[in-house]
DNA sequence: GAGTGGTCTAGACCACGTA
DNA sequence: ACGTGGTCTAGACCACTCA
């Protein structure tokens, strides 16, 4: 066998406290010569690890000040869209939002979601609409795990949309995607103020921070109103957690798989 | 103004190499030490260049032999589906194709392709379908910069589906895709086999391999038979090129964006 | 066996931002 | 001014792998 390299350890475990949430958004990490002392090694080795947090976008680093935990901005460093309601005003039209429903449910009740949320003992269920210039731009169906994110809980989601909720207050370090096309049945063309039979885009997402799972995304879509953009550049493998590989493998049963990356903020 | 880090200038250099293609896929890069003279730095400096492109999938390193720019490989380090063939054979279908036909144009004639297929003097175009189990699965329109790959003047589109021949013989460094849905006419219901204003999934892809296009595609999918998968980590900036912030812009200006980030090798 | 990359050291100087 | 991180050095030993 072969040990794992130092520089390795001292960044899995101070990952490992930023992931399970220990170390909270702007957390100070101990200065780089108190890493020294603790796993005692050079300055270089903890400067290795610390630098590939820093790349990864997990930690922030100034001088004299020290490194932080980095927050879940919406300003991030990339130029992107963060969430639907940002969405609609870059394109100066009016947001809109109103909350349909919401219900609390122990997860073994929604065996479907619950398996993807994983660790999820209870959920928060919410259906909303998302419009733009009065008209339905978005319907939304979602649960969040209150277990990974118990705060949720006391959150007024009749007036913040979830996502942009979610967004300013959970980093996210994994999303999947599934992206379709249907069309529509009585029921969800009235709901999004089209024809019966008219095209919708539906977009599915499921959003971990570590291995927990945070939010599950239903987002349906009239055709003629939305149009996904993604850019990425090609393969990175890096390996924030242990999850990948067995996604990777469902994906493989399932259908089509396009991995991406290079991202900046993006919606929950 | 402060002068660039001596590790990034090597990182840059060696990139553009690769990038333009002067050092091709399988190019054994000068050795560490070679780099040390050249750049007159310890190997510390060199290392740290190297372990970036490493991680960042652009070069292999393998002891005693040296590092290598890394090969287009289908069956990369992360495990994903390469293209609609491997997709379609995943799930254990019999997969056909079918080229509808081709031709060469001088790109002014297509100018809305030719603005994003920036440098492209002649381009080739390409109408096929693709079907799974006897069923068409995707009917595709594509542009390929003949400027930037000659060789794909001279390959038997008619044998081999061109993203499959793409994917294998040029790597790419940015992609950027548009993700729609709507409702099918009659031309293009017949292309897929589906009734009429049925609905369908328009995945639009650009290429490129640094500054240059490689290729556009559009690719209609009928409702029932595609589920685009993605997955990826948050916001990592990686600058490859100069050319993200533009296109990031033209994003805003466009819609709804989502910016996305490690991947596997996927499909062109 | 020999030569590559992987890792690590124990220093050093500098840039920068906070105090 | 001071202390942080950013960078770099000139070594070192080791693991691995190809010849």
């Amino acid at each position: 066998m072969t040990t794992t390299p130092l520089h390795d350890r001292i960044r899995a475990h101070v990952e490992r406290q930023i992931l399970s949430g220990r170390w909270p958004p702007g957390y100070r990490i101990p200065y780089e010569h108190e890493l020294m002392q603790k796993y005692g090694c050079s300055r270089m080795t903890v400067n290795r690890a610390m630098t590939a947090l820093a790349t990864a976008g997990l930690i922030l680093r100034r001088r004299r000040a020290g490194s932080f935990v980095a927050k879940p901005r919406i300003h991030a460093a990339v130029l992107t869209i963060p969430d639907i309601q940002t969405a609609i005003e870059a394109r100066g039209e009016r947001y809109d939002y109103q909350l349909l429903d919401t219900a609390r449910v122990a997860s073994r009740l929604h065996s479907s979601i619950g398996t993807e949320l994983r660790g999820a003992r209870r959920l928060l269920i919410l259906r909303c609409r998302h419009f733009a210039d009065g008209s339905v731009f978005a319907f939304e169906h979602r649960a969040i795990n209150l277990t990974a994110v118990p705060a949720a809980a006391h959150v007024d989601f009749a007036a913040t949309p979830p996502g942009t909720w979610l967004l300013q207050h959970v980093p996210w370090t994994e999303a999947e995607h599934r992206v379709s096309a249907g069309n529509t049945d009585a029921a969800t063309a009235q709901l999004l103020g089209i024809e019966i039979g008219g095209a919708c885009l539906s977009l599915e997402r499921h959003t971990w921070r570590g291995a927990a799972g945070i939010t599950h995304v239903r987002q349906l879509f009239p055709a003629e109103r939305y149009d996904l953009v993604a850019r990425f550049g090609p393969s990175v493998t890096r390996s924030i957690g242990a999850r990948r590989k067995k996604i990777a493998r469902a994906h493989v049963e399932h259908g089509n798989v396009i991995a991406q990356r290079d991202a900046g903020q993006m919606s929950q």
